[in-house]
RNA sequence: CGGGAUGUAGCGCAGUCUGGUAGCGUACUCGUCUGGGGGGCGAGGGGUCGCAAGUUCAAAUCUUGUCAUCCCGACCA
């Protein structure tokens, strides 16, 4: 297997080497579709995992809504439609028949849907016609329920994990009976994405609102997780919308208060989706290939016999059995590689490029000396040391490995972080080098628009939590109430 | 949809200009020596050259058409 090419070379290239090469993911037969494989699946299922289990914790439920919507629903909501109208795959006929003239099969024009279906590219409308139905009173109030599902957008360009046409996700869509308590589900859940990306992704990310432009179709207010990659690029990880009345009123989905009057209900709907593969690839990977945080990684530890004889093997596999045992009994994910058609060194290269945190190595030298290899992926170092108590040994290290991938990425977001005062500052850390900058705006469209223009930065989010010191927009000079985030973004 | 490029073995490519036996690397199969960082040697299998017409004694190569993919731009999680 040829060696990857350099981030510094070509980041872009190096990217989508490196998740065909590691086995993440593939193209498929049709356009702008990826084929997930085994191994990457396992990294996404391991994210479900988590985020599920969040949700739960957070009071939700999982029902599943009809891949396909009514073309009817779709117009309901203006401004939903404005924002997706342009990328929808639309169903028109739902039957073949063979080609009267033998070239295989065509659509039966006599088989044409009297209302034309639209594939999901999100599910607010017919979950919000559904919720027309579950809703009557406060009693009915609140309904918090996510979906996983897939969805189709159709791009016009496509990259791996990063934007597909059918790309999987969950999407969250809660109904409430108070303004106030739809906007906290709203802040709860970004809250929620922020504590998944860094506690179980180790990567760090930045917690604000979107500006107008940015915001969902639909949403009067957009929140998000931005995280940085390693090429100075933010990547919007996951969002979490404030969806007002707008989908209640498109829907007619009113409720009996307490005191008998009726009233429109309060929306929220959020979502992350296989992005986060992407996000997480571009967050900690090298040019040896992937590096995964041990929380989310398929196989924890991988170990290698080293041996010549069959009969050397069957000593190394007592020994390394017992590891085995004691590291699986503390809920460590552990493969023991010992197929004969790789040599060791082919498998250290291929567990290294999957990112795999650490690796044993026993060979007859280590059965002599009561020892064992440790090499760690994060930081390629190696250690010998004793086989007893080396089940305790990973244990930490794994957890040294998951903090320190973590400390990596919010150095490096610290460094890449720029404050500037004049637009002619701003691009030139722009183009230099990179990364998030924070600058005064004015808050005008127009102006984010001729940023974005000019420059090919957008504003990311606002922060929620961020120095609220005012200042002077860097573009125009008028008064600016915080600094917001720039960055060129994916 | 505009600009650029490419379709030849599972994958990566040469051969096309100047028409004449289908090639290389890698992967695969068998044998053997090996094994602590992507092994060595020997033997072997595998391709209607994207598709369709045309020119020619003869087409991967020339002509026309067509389909597909990738890269760069406008859209986007």
């Amino acid at each position: 297997m040829a060696k990857l090419t350099k981030r510094s070379d070509d980041y872009s290239q190096w990217y989508n080497e490196l998740v065909i090469t590691a086995d993440l993911a593939e193209n498929s037969a049709v356009r702008g579709c990826m084929v997930i494989k085994p191994y990457g699946y396992a990294i996404w299922e391991k994210m479900q995992q988590e985020l599920d289990r969040m949700f739960k914790e957070t009071g939700h439920v999982n029902a599943y809504f009809p891949l396909f919507i009514p073309k009817s629903f779709f117009s309901k909501e203006a401004s939903h439609v404005d924002g997706f109208a342009k990328e929808c795959a639309v169903v028109t006929h739902y039957r073949l028949k063979n080609d009267p003239d033998g070239n295989g099969v065509i659509v039966d024009p006599d088989a044409k849907l009297e209302e034309e279906l639209i594939v999901r590219p999100t599910s607010e409308t017919i979950i919000w016609s559904t919720y027309k139905n579950w809703i009557q009173s406060y009693r009915d109030l609140p309904i918090k329920c996510n979906q996983w599902a897939n969805v189709v957008r159709w791009e016009m360009r496509t990259r791996l994990f990063l934007r597909t046409t059918e790309f999987l996700w969950q999407e969250g869509h809660t109904a409430h009976e108070t303004k106030q308590e739809a906007i906290d589900e709203t802040e709860t859940m970004v809250q929620v994405y922020a504590n998944f990306a860094e506690q179980f992704m180790a990567m760090p990310v930045l917690q604000g609102v979107k500006t107008a432009n940015e915001r969902f179709a639909g949403a009067l207010e957009t929140y998000t997780i931005e995280a940085l990659m390693q090429d100075g690029k933010a990547l919007q990880s996951g969002t979490s919308h404030f969806l007002g009345q707008n989908f209640a009123k498109a829907f007619d989905v009113k409720f009996a208060t307490k005191e008998g009057t009726e009233e429109y209900v309060w929306a929220s709907s959020w979502g992350v989706s296989t992005r986060l593969m992407g996000a997480l690839v571009m967050a900690h990977s090298d040019d040896f290939g992937l590096v995964l945080p041990p929380k989310l990684a398929p196989i924890q530890v991988a170990i290698v016999p080293i041996y010549k004889s069959e009969e050397e093997l069957n000593k190394i596999s007592v020994v390394v059995n017992e590891i085995v045992a004691k590291l699986k009994k503390r809920g460590i994910s552990v493969k023991y590689d010992n197929s004969d058609n790789r040599k060791p060194g082919w498998k250290f290269a291929q567990y290294e490029l999957q990112g795999v945190p650490l690796r044993l190595a026993v060979g007859p030298r280590d059965i002599a000396n009561n020892t064992v290899e440790v090499a760690r992926r994060d930081t390629l170092t190696k250690e010998v040391v004793s086989i007893d108590g080396v089940d305790a040994y990973v244990a930490d290290l794994l957890e040294t490995i998951q903090e320190n991938i973590y400390k990596k990425a919010l150095d490096f977001r610290t460094e890449n972080t720029t404050e500037v005062n004049s637009y002619e500052e701003f691009k030139e850390v722009l183009n230099n080098k990179g990364g998030f900058v924070m600058a005064h705006w004015n808050g005008s469209a127009e102006i984010e628009q001729k940023i974005k223009d000019e420059t090919k930065a957008t504003i990311r989010c606002i922060l929620l939590n961020g120095d609220k010191t005012p200042g002077k927009c860097m573009v125009t000079g008028e008064p600016s109430a915080q600094r917001v985030v720039f960055a060129r973004a994916y």
